[in-house]
RNA sequence: GGUGGGAUAUCCAAGUUGGCCAAAGGAAUCUGACUGUAAAUCAGCCGGGCGCAGCCCUUCGGGGGUUCGAAUCCCUCUCCCACCA
């Protein structure tokens, strides 16, 4: 995810200072949900799915990261051997009043919303992290204040010398208001298609963008102004280009803005899509264009396309249709079914 | 431990003298218009099936019941909140 790119970068940064960073995979801390900014308890995964998202998110930071610069642990490493007493003397360190100096806990004990004591141990378990591993820089998100600091008082009280504690902004996702997390669904993933991710840069708002130049391409206050003065459009396909490019390779970047100025800015019809045989999409020699866009599987029900259809969103080769009873016989030569701006597919 | 309040669609939230409830309103998503797949604005849609101005099915925390008929009444279970202890 995006986000991660923000942190990558600055951890990068310091490993080209010579620095060497550690990735801690939280797969112990997951069991129990971090409370960080949602308003209920985050459900459990199973120790499979959290494998899987270690993994993916391993392959994504060695995009960026230095490999030899860089040591990966597992906190289960250590928490796992803990028992209930030494739990017990780690939650003595922390008082139920600094706990609800974080924002997120006062405001959900303020308003009532349930806090689960397990949730109170969350930052001294991140805390904790950081004694372990004598760290002596931190990062995270400006979310995370709270819980790095935590690995501060750790230190401290070990007499150990405490971390720096660097908090990085928060990348705001896709909806332009609320930070880009999987939960919320508003993220552009690492491994999202050329095509997809360049559709998803270009559809962020304007103010959106220039942190993105900031926060993913390091561009500095003075550069930033400087692009200002340009058309955002362009700016933004300039951002989405450089993006691509650095997960998918320059020609990658360039077929993706390609087939964007081709099919968004100029309404043509992309070259690549689905294809469908008539065969597999109708049961005669005539079916409903309502029952032939239902078995193609790509929409959720025949309620959502006979919709789709009043509302002048359906176009056979470009135009459009408005009659939802519609009938179909096998197309010759094939037809492109456009729904929306963005589904196309073909039957043949 | 006691008493009271609550659980409604993706989220927030009406509805609880039983029928007019597939369920008000808001938000989000989605579609159309305008555009630059930006923002703002306007309009529409917003459970599913049927050749569909109609009919049918599933939904109001779970299960059971009363009734011609239940989101609404009764029983029970689960979870949440508040006050008292």
């Amino acid at each position: 995810m995006y986000w991660h790119l923000v942190v990558f970068n600055k951890l990068r940064q310091f490993q080209d200072l010579g620095h060497q960073a550690i990735l801690i995979i939280g797969d112990f801390t997951t069991t129990i949900g971090d409370p960080s900014g949602r308003s209920s308890t985050r459900p459990v995964l199973t120790e499979a799915e959290i494998r899987q998202n270690a993994e993916t998110y391993l392959e994504q930071a060695f995009r960026i990261l230095d490999k030899d610069k860089t040591r990966v642990v597992y906190n289960s490493e250590w928490f796992s051997k803990m028992s209930f007493s030494d739990c017990l003397g780690l939650a003595r360190k922390m008082t139920v009043a600094r706990m609800l100096e974080r924002d997120d806990f006062s405001k959900r004990h303020r308003e009532n919303v349930p806090i689960s004591i397990i949730e109170f141990l969350y930052p001294l378990v991140q805390g904790y992290d950081s004694l372990i591993l004598d760290a002596d820089v931190e990062l995270g998100g400006t979310d995370q204040l709270f819980n790095n600091l935590v690995g501060r008082s750790l230190q401290k009280d070990a007499g150990k010398s405490q971390q720096i504690v660097m908090t990085l902004p928060l990348l705001v996702g896709l909806d332009g208001v609320k930070k880009m997390s999987k939960s919320q669904d508003n993220y552009i993933a690492f491994n999202d298609s050329p095509k997809d991710m360049f559709g998803k840069i270009m559809s962020i708002s304007d103010t959106t963008m220039w942190d993105y130049y900031r926060l993913l391409l390091l561009y500095s206050a003075e550069e930033v102004k400087e692009l200002e003065s340009a058309h955002p459009m362009e700016c933004k396909k300039a951002l989405a280009s450089k993006l691509v490019g650095r997960f998918h390779g320059p020609e990658a970047a360039d077929a993706a803005r390609a087939e964007f100025e081709l099919v968004f800015s100029k309404n043509r019809i992309p070259d690549e899509m689905p294809e469908f045989l008539w065969s597999a999409v109708a049961t005669g020699s005539e079916e409903s264009l309502v029952n032939v866009m239902a078995a193609t599987g790509l929409f959720a029900s025949k309620k959502e396309i006979g919709r789709f259809i009043q509302q002048g969103a359906v176009k056979l080769d470009g135009n459009a249709v408005s009659d939802t009873m519609l009938r179909l016989s096998c197309p010759e030569p094939p037809v492109v079914v456009q729904v929306g701006k963005r589904v196309f597919f073909r039957i043949r």
